[in-house]
DNA sequence: GCAGCGCTGGAAAGCGCTTTCCCGCCACGC
DNA sequence: GCGTGGCGGGAAAGCGCTTTCCAGCGCTGC
């Protein structure tokens, strides 16, 4: 039982040559090796079943394969989308991504991020949203620094501003784009469902939302604050429903809470989008089979996690680079005429 | 730029002990070290922003603290909510999730495996389901031995008989009780969308339906294979609806491919469920919210990642222990009397 | 013909940590 | 008084790999 794993030396012994040229041939040096050599040790190490130990490896070239990736709730499909595509832009450059998951509590953050120091990974994609909380965040910039220091990059998923790499959708724009496309359905009375106030992205869709509609010279809409998920959606509407509101047209600034909302509407009667029109914004593709089909901003959710992948991998400049990632208005049939 | 990590040799010499006491203090090792070095190893620590080298530790101490997770896809709310199970119970151990992904490529789960044994994850679940290909399976048990003998535990979900602890979801019988709860409503015409023939769990679910049709007298039903996804059920259905079928009553063997049919039926103005009842299984969350409401077999997802992970890293005796999870039907609004 | 160069192979010094010894010290028992 | 254990501390030997440095050798160029 428990077969001592095949190490570099005997691979070396059993091919008679020395432990340098094994680990030449087998882990691509800039260094020839002669062809017979070569052949030797590769033919015994599969001979072997040789594999390298990767921890050896990482610490003698004190680097390791080792890809981040922190997000709030990978059952969540906004994370999983974007997940999908920093795992396949990781696999494909034979790097292993490491899955934390903060469950929302924004310290979370921080702490993963020390594991994944504490592990030399190379790069961290943080998907998570940011708060505007000051103590987690000036914890996590010393975390991002530290990390950085030691080499390794650091991309953030919809936050600028943290002095690294950043894929950043059109939030603002994305939620304008959308209040001007409502309006023009014939809406006047708008009812926005938000995040917790302190999520980043939660503001600045809404920030782009009431923006749209100053353009359109529409009143600014009643705002219902709710958790970001499902429950959140569902619980602001029905908070919504219960006040006086007149408003014929909701936003609800994620596709999931809208999916909430939905549900809460269809409890109590409200038809969608005969009485209510709602709209959401991520445009998952989880959902798109829902009926009504519901009316979105497109985010290309796996695109931007390769991106964010491809940015932290490709060494670059010094710089904080950031790519900028426009939302698309697509209306279906969650939203009507007025 | 890049200031070199702090070692611990540093710790040690700044607090005027030896490398050996820093060790035990920091990491808790069986020896005693007395209360003042200790206070002074741990302030010193402290101050100096001490992280420990993984990779140093792993090598020393040959073992890990990562945790593989093998799924196909993480964007398949099936996968991601296992996913979070694993994630939630590794991390309150203090270990750390590695995700790898298949794309559906069998041959990438033994692959993925030999990665992770190079990394001496200490153990690794395999949510993938398990395909009856020779090849692919031959190599993967090899894998899996090389992976346990070199001290690593492995778990399955949804398949038994690799010789590995094992969650198993009640396929079979939920497949059966859907039947017979189906018959019970009256149809007579069954049509199964059933996923790729080699998939053991949609073979276990399409089997136990068979039975339970069986027990109720009823024909065996049409079965149309597609890919275990929503277009594989889209086109599944399209398929069906092709056919001279006159089924009144179609069973997906998976809630994702539910929703891929229930979009073909609504393309071609089949109504369900008054034209047309469907089910699925699995009961995933972000999918409850659909309309019309689909009935389906409840599995506990998320608590089967928790039950596999808990598997893996509680060390166990040397048998495969097997935990069974039993899928509950739910009948909701897709499915209607006939 | 010989200095010098480029190239390949091997010896060995780490990488940062854990853990086994070993040593000195103290309390104890005879 | 001295032998015995037990205990806390340190020196040092690895863990498996990479990489520097050096040795040897066959060539080229003058």
């Amino acid at each position: 039982m428990s077969a001592r794993q095949v190490t570099l030396a005997e691979v070396a012994k059993q091919a008679g040559v020395s432990l340098a040229t094994a680990s030449r041939v087998l882990n691509g040096s800039t260094r020839q090796v002669s062809e017979d050599l070569s052949e030797r040790v590769l033919r015994t190490a599969e001979e072997l079943g040789y594999v390298p130990n990767a921890s050896a490896q990482a610490l003698a070239r004190n680097s390791s394969s080792l890809v981040g990736l922190v997000v709030h709730d990978i059952t969540d499909p906004y994370f999983s989308c974007i997940a999908a595509g920093v795992t396949r832009v990781a696999e494909e450059a034979g790097l292993v991504v490491v899955l934390g998951t903060t469950g929302r509590r924004p310290e979370r953050e921080a702490e993963l991020l020390s594991t994944l120091r504490a592990h030399r990974a190379r790069a961290v994609v943080l998907a998570g949203s940011r708060t505007t909380d000051r103590a987690s965040q000036s914890r996590l910039a010393a975390e991002i620094d530290a990390f950085t220091e030691q080499g390794g990059r650091v991309a953030c998923v919809s936050q600028a501003k943290l002095g690294t790499d950043t894929v950043v959708p059109g939030n603002r724009a994305g939620g304008r784009a959308l209040a001007r496309a409502l309006t023009e359905l014939g809406h006047k009375k708008f009812a926005v469902l938000g995040g917790p106030s302190d999520l980043v992205v939660a503001r600045d869709r809404l920030a782009g939302f009431k923006a749209g509609l100053a353009d359109a010279g529409i009143a600014p809409p009643v705002v219902v604050n709710g958790a970001f998920t499902r429950d959140g959606g569902y619980a602001a509407a029905m908070e919504l429903l219960g006040s006086k509101s007149r408003a014929t047209c909701v936003f609800a600034v994620t596709d999931v809470m809208a999916m909430g909302a939905m549900a809460a509407l269809r409890e109590r009667g409200v038809r969608v989008p005969e009485d209510m029109s709602i709209a959401g914004f991520d445009d998952i593709p989880t959902l798109r089979d829902t009926v009504p089909a519901l009316s979105t901003v497109r985010l290309p959710l796996e695109e931007m996690g390769e991106i964010a992948a491809g940015l932290v991998l490709d060494a670059g400049g010094d710089e904080a680079r950031t790519v900028r990632v426009a939302g698309e208005v697509v209306l279906r049939a969650s939203t009507a005429h007025n």
